[in-house]
Formats: C-alpha cells, sequence, structure tokens
DNA sequence: ATTATGTTGGACCAAATGGTTGAATCCCGG
DNA sequence: CCGGGATTCAACCATTTGGTCCAACATAAT
C-alpha cells in the first residue's frame, strides 16, 4: 500500500530520473500511447533497468499521478474565503495559469487521464476532488448569497476557471499555431484577459445587460 | 489526393459503419490507444474487411478528422457580425455548448489529437483554422473597438468559448464526478451560468470593479 | 448459366512491446 | 581489500498489433 521511500542515493536519482522521464513521454503521448522503451531512453536507462525500480509501466504512471496530484491541487486547497471575495478568485485564476504555464506537461498528463475516461485514477480524483470542489464551491456560494459577488454557479465558475486556464497547456499547438506568440509571451495576455474577464463578470454590481 | 467517394450500397454502409466504430474508439483511446481490432469488432466486421475499406489505420483517423473538420468548426463559420454582437457571441457560445452536448465523441476526438501536438492533422488545423480565428477575431475587435462590446481580447475571447464549452465533453467523468447529473441534466445549467457569465462580462456598460 | 467483379475472413507474418532472466559489475561497510 | 548486497543490461520470451495473402463467397451484367 505505501510506498517505500528510495534507500540509497542511486535509487532516489534513477526513480527522480524516470519520473521526469515518463512526466515527458506520458504527457506527450498518453499512457498507451507510450513506451517503456521510450521511458528508458529519456531517463538515460535501460529497459530492465527501469524495470529494477517500477514494477511495471502502470506502476510508473500510478506514481507519477499519486506524486504530483498533491502540487495539483495545491492552488484549490489554498483557495479560503479570507480577504476580498473578487480578489480570491482571480487569485486562484492566476494560480492556475500560472501552473498552465510552468508545468504543461503535468497539465496534459491529468487531461490524458480524464480525456480517457480515468480509467486509472478515477475513483480517487474523483472522491477527494468532489469533496474539496464541494468546500470551496460553498465558499463561493456564499459570497454570491451575500451580494459580494454576482450570482452565478459555483460549480460551473470552477469549471470555467479549470478550462479556460489549463486550455493554454492542453491546447497548447493550437493556441501556438494560432498567435504564434514568442515563447511564452502570450501567457500575459492571457492573464491579462482572463482578470479582466473574471472581474467583470463577478463583479455584483453589474449587470447582464 | 482526393478520397474517391463509395461507389456501391455496401461500401457506402461499411465505410460509415467502420468510421462511426473508429469515432467511438479514437475518441475514448485515442490513436495509439486504438487497435484496428477493437475498431473491427465495433464495425462488425473482421480486421482484413476493415482493411479492405481503408488501407490502414491511420488512414481511418484521416478519413474521420476530415469529415468531421466541416461539422465541427461550422459554429465558428456561421459566426457573423450581424445583428447584436453580444446575442451573436451569446449564440456561439450555446451552439459550441450544444454540440458538446451532442457530440462529446467528436469533441475528445479533437481533443486527443490536440493534446498529442496535432501530429496527424496539425499542418491544415493550424492553417486554415488560423484563418477562420483572424476573421472572426477582426469582427469581435471592429465590436470593442466601436464601445458595442468591452474591451477584450478577442483572441482569448474565443479561447475562452472553446475552453469553457469543450470542457464538458473532455472532461466528461470529471464534470460528472463532482456534479453526478442526471444523464444531461447539467447541460442546461451549464447553459445558463455561461450565459450569465458571457452577457456580464461583455457588457460594455459594466466594469471591472 | 457464366463470367467478371466486388466482398469477406481465417491463417499468417514481421515488428513492436511489456516484461523476465541471469550473469556481470558497482559500491559500500567492515 | 574483501564480501555481500545493490545495480546494470544483453539476450530472451510471450503477446499484441498493424498489415498481408488467398481462397471462398456474393452479386450483377451478359
Amino acid at each position: 500500500m505505501a510506498e517505500d521511500r528510495p534507500r540509497t542515493r542511486i535509487q532516489e536519482k534513477n526513480r527522480a530520473a524516470i519520473l521526469e522521464a515518463a512526466l515527458d513521454v506520458f504527457s506527450q503521448s498518453g499512457f498507451r500511447g507510450s513506451t517503456l522503451d521510450q521511458i528508458a531512453k529519456a531517463a538515460g536507462l535501460s529497459k530492465p533497468n527501469v524495470l529494477y525500480y517500477f514494477p511495471s509501466k502502470e506502476a510508473i504512471h500510478q506514481a507519477l499521478l499519486a506524486e504530483l496530484m498533491d502540487v495539483w491541487l495545491e492552488p484549490l486547497r489554498a483557495f479560503t474565503d479570507e480577504g476580498d471575495p473578487i480578489g480570491a478568485i482571480l487569485d486562484y485564476v492566476c494560480r492556475k495559469l500560472h501552473m498552465s504555464r510552468k508545468m504543461p506537461r503535468e497539465s496534459r498528463l491529468f487531461a490524458n487521464e480524464v480525456l480517457q475516461g480515468a480509467p486509472r485514477y478515477g475513483p480517487q480524483i474523483t472522491g477527494m476532488l468532489k469533496d474539496l470542489v464541494d468546500e470551496k464551491a460553498a465558499i463561493i456560494r456564499r459570497w454570491s448569497d451575500a451580494g459580494k459577488i454576482a450570482p452565478l454557479d459555483p460549480y460551473h465558475l470552477i469549471f470555467s476557471i479549470w478550462a479556460t486556464t489549463q486550455h493554454y497547456a492542453d491546447f497548447d499547438v493550437q493556441v501556438r499555431g494560432i498567435l504564434h506568440p514568442k515563447d511564452d509571451a502570450h501567457y500575459d495576455d492571457a492573464e491579462t484577459f482572463l482578470t479582466a474577464f473574471y472581474r467583470r463578470a463577478l463583479n455584483p454590481a453589474n449587470t447582464e445587460g
């Protein structure tokens, strides 16, 4: 059940190298589209050596997902009802966008997994994620009930934040194909857009026209 | 180069059955995760028979993508500068959402393709898609320049529409895991949310607070 | 009926792939 | 420097998979 932590320096280094390589490969080709040879090569190890550190391809994927789950959900966990409601939501938007910018592979890893029906981590994701989302949605609902933000469905608001921010990582080639940005420049524009966009939509003084 | 249209009734029927089956399989498992056996079985044919109608797995995928491209881009093509600007944008949002609802497999097919770097259709998508988006973005820019809608980057606005609407198809399991909707019920809520959301964000009389 | 053409799938093949074996090599504590 | 555990990988294995062959079968025109 519980993962034994690596003992030696070598184990630590190689486990890390394998997970790093696997993140590259899995995020680019999905689980079934990735091969142990690709991962081994990317990690600079032989295939049997990779399987010396992990019992199977499946296990590598599992370990990756488990290891990244916490960091992936951190922005949502950090979302609290302290301070300015709109500021808190904008902050969450910016954090999520920042994660897409700095961790696009992780975004695509999860996107691949969910796209294909979350066959490997579905229950866990759905279970703990649902609880977390329920909790944060309740906060948002209180804000809109109190008139501090516009009256919008909190669940769909959260979905919209996930969608708009992760889009820049998951559909990277499409975004780049259309904008032809220099490196990451378009992320700054995205932040400007999303900030203005959510500010307008959430401002309780605004109307639907 | 040009695809010969099927000649006989049998060809038409079997080609259609294969493409339908392939849509099921590819959209669920991605290109590399799908096998000819799965497609053949889903189509009710033998594997050699499938390859009698299409020269390769690659060709099936190609044909699917090509066949669906038009219908997939139809809502964006239908987006014109006639009538009420905000109405036109909301209309586009609703059409896209409707497509996610009624054609989730198609959405996931394209999502899979783009997620993995659009290795098979990248150039075409990017080329014609970019032109189309440039054209529609220009329309939106004119509107915001004229003060008819809020001043927001038109490209990122379009991305946000793609992201928020396709999210319901592409991340279906996650959405369902969190909302536990009866069938498609949550799509109605999504439409309510997105309509109000975009109305508020686009209303030029509104401020960012 | 006969012939030519279109359709079908069982058997097969070569390559790719997840995983195993075992012997060689490295590394560290004593 | 020695011994035993940790590490490494060439060779190998079984299965899967994209694709081919070919003989049988259906169909339609003459």
